[in-house]
DNA sequence: TTGCTCCTCACGTCACGTGAGGTGGC
DNA sequence: TTGCTCCTCACGTCACGTGAGGTGGC
């Protein structure tokens, strides 16, 4: 991280800086703050290039979260100028933050479902490649079993 | 499930039973087989509707399982393509499998450590909420220490 | 006949990605 | 001067979604 530290300035990012430390590439990053999901960034007076405070790099880090989770960014505006009313919403800000955390446990118990078919898929040609059919067709009944749990939730 | 179940005959499914239980739209699934991630599914002789058996069904299931974890449409084409190849190539479709236990993993990790993020931060805002500005800057220090994991695995 | 589901084909959309062409500081 | 990173703006792309207009069986 190449950020400035003097003893006694705050720190500051670079675009290339933040998209390494959230894992969103610099033209998303971009992106977002040109349809205002991320509010404007300040620049370097003659070069204006962006400089990201910590802050910045603080709600960037909570964007990437919401977005990883499939959120569209429209609902991210939502989130993000909801968040700007400071201390006050804090009651807003706790609901909105379990409704993630009730999508994020939702998407965990897919994975977990969708893991165990896997398991299943693998042991089936596990089977087959041992040429021990009786087990895959019970393999195979299981897996089929268990894919009607599978669906994908709509959003 | 509307699926015709003559005993002795094959059930069949409608395109609207197939996106009922695998969670893709209908459009998905004309979309995946008009490019052939779906290999051209049977229709009705007069109606020209598309008829999935229960071994249709199957392969969209493990499609859906695929997609759900963000695998590019050409590699699940490739995959596929792979699958056709029947029991002869079991030791490759194990690896594939594996490919995908191992995608799967990394993204229950992300899922976990996101869990975690957002669970700090529930916590601050209560401290927000009841006024202990101590507890509230702790919490915000950990949530700004846990950031740093928090990024998203390039593909 | 009236619904209902399904069909194709064309176009729209969402969330970015990718150059082209250019600037600014070591 | 040469790299290097950054900039904007326009256009491309990926993975579908959405009508429009039409057909087929209870």
């Amino acid at each position: 991280v190449d950020a400035v530290n003097l003893p006694g300035a705050a720190a500051v990012y670079s675009i290339k800086d933040v998209a390494a430390l959230t894992g969103l590439p610099a033209s998303t990053l971009r992106y977002y703050e040109s349809i205002g999901v991320i509010e404007p960034v300040s620049r370097g007076e003659s070069s204006g290039h962006r400089r990201y405070t910590e802050e910045d790099l603080d709600q960037v880090t909570w964007l990437a979260c919401l977005a990883a989770t499939g959120m569209s960014v429209s609902d991210m505006r939502e989130y993000v100028t909801n968040g700007r009313r400071g201390p006050a919403a804090a009651r807003q800000q706790i609901d909105l933050l379990m409704a993630q955390e009730e999508r994020l446990a939702r998407a965990a118990d897919q994975i977990t479902l969708r893991r165990r078919y896997v398991r299943l898929k693998i042991d089936y040609w596990q089977a087959i490649d041992a040429g021990d059919h009786a087990q895959a067709d019970l393999l195979a009944r299981e897996a089929g079993a268990l894919a009607g749990d599978l669906k994908r939730p709509k959003p």
